[in-house]
DNA sequence: GCCAACGTTGGC
DNA sequence: GCCAACGTTGGC
């Protein structure tokens, strides 16, 4: 049981989306780095939970949970030409991006957002909150998912 | 729109 | 394998 947190442009996908899907489920897809791709591949388990992250936004913050649905699997997006995410150099006899499929757990009444989180100490090390991070998955320990949850009015 | 901090690419 | 140039991310 692990547990993330997973950012996303809420003008491309964002919580409400998310919601708006069939039993509030959707593919996680569009993941074109290295480091990423291998923590999802390698790490992501059903059943774990990741916060839902707002980023390049006026208040870029936490606005959510999501449960992982489904074990790791190819992302079709880089076979398809017409995608955003289309990748030629991914093979489909050994792709190269990897995909998991997210539910909504819960949406909070506010959003929990980046300046908070900043003012806890005790967030201190997390990756989210480092200098020059630009991952869009990065793992969150149960101290931390706890921390940030007591935050949630 | 700016810019720091990476990641990727490609010539050598 | 090095490294400069370029592209991307994402907060501000």
């Amino acid at each position: 049981m692990n547990y993330w947190l997973m950012k996303s442009e809420p003008t491309t996908f964002s919580i409400d989306h998310l919601m708006a899907c069939p039993k509030q489920r959707d593919h996680w897809e569009g993941i074109r780095n290295y480091q990423v791709r291998n923590m999802l591949r390698d790490d992501f388990q059903q059943g774990d939970e990741a916060f839902f992250y707002h980023s390049s936004c006026k208040i870029p913050g936490i606005v959510g949970t999501m449960t992982v649905v489904s074990d790791p699997y190819p992302d079709d997006t880089a076979f398809d030409p017409e995608s955003p995410y289309y990748d030629p150099k991914s093979d489909p006899e050994n792709p190269r991006w990897y995909r998991v499929d997210m539910q909504l757990k819960e949406k909070f009444n506010t959003i929990i957002t980046l300046e908070q989180l900043r003012t806890l100490p005790a967030l201190g090390d997390m990756p989210l909150l480092r200098k020059g991070n630009r991952l869009s998955i990065t793992p969150i320990t149960l101290k931390q998912w706890k921390i940030i949850h007591k935050l949630v009015p």
